[in-house]
RNA sequence: GCGGGCGUAGCCGAACUGGCAUAGGCGCCAGACUUAGGAUCUGGUGAGCGAAAGCUCGUGAGGGUUCAAGUCCCUCCGCCCGCACCA
């Protein structure tokens, strides 16, 4: 008998794996093809067994998918710019591009060791110069477009990583990365125009059928588009102040206006007026409150009457203009008409302030009053004391009063989204050069084409003070203008990495182009991703700005589709102790040390069989052994079959016997469900337990498969099994294949047929419920007709003990299933 | 507050369109084989009652629809995730 030994088995595979190429493809138009993909690792060090399921859900579908007689292209690069690389460089003195080499060169081996199907040939770090110089392209392309654009604007500054961030990478005030609290900074910066897709970001999710509802709500959510109306109210004495409102049929309900204290006319406003010290000082302590909590509605409404009036547009009424902290400067325009009666953030202030409180919508059957009321009325209703506009259902009102502001010139429908244009300017080292200069003569000038790539200098001090490293070296700096050939300054200001992942699936396909991002005959072969599996985090950043580029690359002719990923599976978390694990919580198991004492198929093995891939798994030591255990017992089963299967030939003999049918039936029942699971449900962990079924059907029968047709059904059980469980752990399998005297690789074999006339059962064993209850059984043959199931169900001697005394009201035959008696005493 | 998800044995989890709840694994118990076992194999393992056949209860709680509910509907509880003064 021989032993089991991963280390020799796997070592030995790999090795073959990588001399073969066999994971290498190409375009073949005679094939269907399969674009599995998982999202771009950051190459922090090392990789822990959460990443190791993201890895082992895609290696088991494109493993199946090849033998399936799918090309499959599934490839694995390397997120390799960014921060933390730059902080290690600040923090040991490692130069960023050494730290991600070595943490690279790391990983990979850690991948190789799990056995990954991967085409290596194509691996991509975003840090290499030739894979950054597209990013500079895309770049200058989308300057020409006036898609990327400079402009000053408050934006988000992370003082921890002494950087600004986008929108997106700043939710809740918080940044992504580090959880410092950003402040804000008005600053130059470049810009991304990706407010011009915001609605076909959204029409197109149409086409997303196969993405989880919960991703594309959060998106929809992140875009944040609301339909209403731009008012402008007449200031006194000023240019008129324009409002967004979602609800302009309570405009005669407006008893104020309210500002954010951050709007730019408040100066203007405030001007002049009695008491203008003591407003600004209340001013510069609503500004001063924390951002976080003032936009998480935390702190308490409060403001300041800047001693100016507006006039409403529909009933010439004069009201008071206030700054309010509540009202933010960063939605809308910034100001809006304050409704009390109807929207509650205006009923707290009123009441705070004791401003008037007019009800303008009353809801059916009720006659509300402002004086009495105790919180907003926010729903629908018929518009009540609004001159011409009274009587109307509040969405006719809408219509209307819209309507009308369009035609006296005053306000028009419109449409604010949340979603802000995306800031790709950091002010670190570790990025994509922004490849513009900046000419003492000619102003912003971009560089030209055929000087990219600009190219990351060597020796910038990595000091960690005095701002971006890049900014120190004067021979990056210092440059000569293409236009004039005078002197001009470099932009130091690199891109956000989100830039990197959001192509990265293009270059896969051509990684050593020279003349272009990717080879658009490529694009047409594998495009668009068939699979897309990932960390659910990335929802709304990654995601966004990945369908973004793709839309923006079809505008530069370059792809002719709008959506790049047509299924997107996010993965569960990996937790321990409860908490997801992490390497900032410290919680993290590393694959290495699990792969030294059971090996990579094992850890495979027990990662997809535990939950389902969706959900989030507990990580537990102790029950790995059941998966150690199920690899040890197919490999012993093999082992001692060998030669009597080894000696039969293919399939000849007639199976007769009772063993030979339920094996050969438990044999293409198992294929039936395994691949349903995998390729329908991507229900991976059921394909495992029935793995163990088959096996512990092949344990229970084997005894009595010593014929020559009974070893036939063994040979086919056997070998089933054995291609069954490629997926999962491909060295046992590829070993077990070739001991059972096979030359071919499995993942150029195809995958079993179930024959579903096998599969069947001879017979069926059928519950019979009397009044809802299990009261005993009948079999059947499987092609009986419903009366002979009835008759067999009333005759079975259980169930007449308990229809004794009772009259049978009716009789429910499921066939397949069960039959259900209803009776009562007779 | 709004939106989404989840809640099944001691633990992880099965149960596709309503159809025998708990497949498979872990753990535990017993037995076999063994110099030995943390190896392997076999059997058992939801709760209560019972000598047994069997009966009753049982999918977070309560109600409903149905011949039949883990699954559908209503009310509530708990946990997780997302959004949140968005005008």
């Amino acid at each position: 008998m021989s032993e089991y030994r991963f280390e020799d088995i796997e070592s030995r595979w790999q090795r073959r794996w990588s001399e073969t190429r066999v994971f290498e493809v190409d375009v073949d138009v005679s094939r269907p093809k399969f674009y599995c993909l998982e999202m771009l690792p950051y190459p922090s060090g090392d990789i822990h067994v959460g990443h190791v399921r993201n890895y082992c859900i895609t290696d088991v579908v494109a493993r199946f998918k090849w033998m399936r007689g799918f090309n499959v292209l599934h490839p694995i690069g390397w997120d390799a710019l960014g921060l933390p690389a730059e902080n290690a460089a600040i923090k040991r003195g490692v130069h960023p591009e050494q730290w991600t080499r070595q943490n690279i060169a790391g990983m990979k081996r850690q991948l190789v060791r799990l056995g990954f199907s991967y085409p290596w040939s194509r691996e991509v770090a975003t840090c290499d110069t030739e894979y950054y110089r597209w990013n500079q392209w895309f770049f200058l392309k989308m300057l020409e477009k006036g898609v990327a654009y400079r402009s000053k604007a408050p934006v988000n500054w992370c003082p921890s990583c002494h950087t600004v961030l986008a929108n997106e990478q700043a939710q809740g005030c918080e940044c992504w990365r580090c959880h410092s609290a950003v402040e804000e900074r008005e600053l130059d910066q470049w810009f991304l125009r990706i407010t011009d897709y915001q609605d076909q970001l959204l029409d197109d999710m149409r086409q997303l059928t196969a993405w989880p509802e919960r991703v594309l709500l959060q998106q929809r959510n992140w875009i944040g588009r609301s339909e209403g109306a731009e008012i402008d109210f007449m200031v006194e004495g000023g240019a008129p102040l324009r409002i967004f409102t979602t609800r302009v049929d309570t405009i005669f309900g407006a008893t104020f206006m309210a500002i954010s204290p951050e709007h730019p006319r408040i100066e203007e406003l405030i001007g002049g007026a009695s008491g203008e010290a003591c407003i600004r000082q209340d001013l510069a302590r609503l500004r001063a409150q924390d951002r976080r909590a003032r936009q998480a509605g935390e702190v308490e409404k409060e403001g300041v009457f800047t001693g100016r009036y507006a006039v409403n547009p529909y009933n010439g009424e004069r009201i008071p203009i206030w700054a309010a902290n509540f009202v933010l400067m960063g939605y809308g325009t910034g100001a809006i008409m304050s409704v009390p009666a109807h929207d509650q953030r205006d009923f707290e202030f009123a009441r705070k302030y004791g401003l008037p409180v007019r009800v303008v919508i009353q809801p059916a059957g009720e006659n509300l009053d402002g004086d009495m009321l105790a919180e907003a009325y926010e729903g629908t209703g018929v518009t009540s004391a609004t001159g011409d506009f009274s009587g109307l259902r509040n969405d006719e009102a809408i219509r209307l009063m819209t309507e009308h502001a369009e035609k006296r010139g005053f306000g028009r429908a419109a449409v604010t989204y949340r979603l802000k244009d995306w800031l790709i300017s950091r002010q670190r080292f570790w990025g994509t050069p922004i490849p513009v200069l900046y000419c003492e003569k000619d102003g912003m000038v971009p560089v030209s084409y055929d000087d990219l790539p600009v190219v990351l200098p060597k020796g910038a001090p990595f000091t960690g003070e005095g701002g971006n490293p890049l900014d120190k070296v004067p021979s990056f700096v210092e440059a000569r203008c293409p236009r004039c050939g005078g002197r001009a300054r470099r932009e130091t200001d690199t891109m956000d990495t989100f830039i990197d992942s959001s192509w990265y699936f293009y270059r896969y396909l051509s990684p050593c182009k020279q003349d272009g991002p990717f080879d658009p005959e490529a694009v047409r072969y594998w495009f668009p991703i068939d699979l897309y599996v990932g960390g659910i985090e990335h929802a709304i950043l990654h995601l966004v700005y990945a369908r973004f580029w793709t839309k923006m690359m079809r505008d530069l002719g370059l792809v002719d589709f709008a959506e790049p990923v047509v299924r997107l599976f996010p993965q569960g978390m990996v937790h321990k102790e409860g908490e997801v694990m992490s390497k900032s919580r410290g919680n993290t198991v590393a694959p290495d040390e699990v792969i030294a004492e059971y090996g990579a198929d094992t850890l495979r093995l027990y990662i997809l069989s535990v939950a389902p891939p969706e959900m989030a798994l507990e990580w537990s030591d102790e029950s790995i052994s059941g998966a150690q255990r199920l690899i040890h017992r197919v490999w012993r089963l093999v082992d001692r079959h060998i030669e009597t299967i080894a000696a039969v030939s293919a399939f000849s003999a007639s199976v007769d016997s009772q063993a030979e049918r339920d094996l050969r039936r438990k044999t293409h029942q198992t294929i039936q469900r395994v691949t349903r699971d995998i390729e329908e449900r991507m229900h991976l962990n059921t394909a495992v337990a029935a793995f163990s079924e088959l096996v512990n059907e092949i344990q229970r029968l084997e005894d009595r498969l010593d014929s020559e047709s009974g070893r036939v059904v063994l040979r086919e059980a056997v070998e089933s099994l054995v291609l069954l469980m490629n997926p999962y752990t491909p060295h046992l399998c590829e070993e077990l294949w070739k001991r059972l005297g096979h030359q071919e690789d499995l993942v150029r074999h195809a995958w079993p047929v179930a024959d579903p006339e096998i599969a069947r059962e001879e017979t069926i064993e059928m519950a019979v419920q009397v009044n809802g209850k299990v009261r005993g059984h009948i079999v059947v043959p499987q092609a009986s007709g419903e009366e002979e199931i009835r008759q067999g169900a009333l005759a079975e001697p259980k169930v007449r003990a308990h229809l004794e005394g009772q009259e049978v009201l009716r009789v429910v035959v499921v066939p397949g299933r069960l039959v259900s008696i209803a009776s009562r005493r007779s």
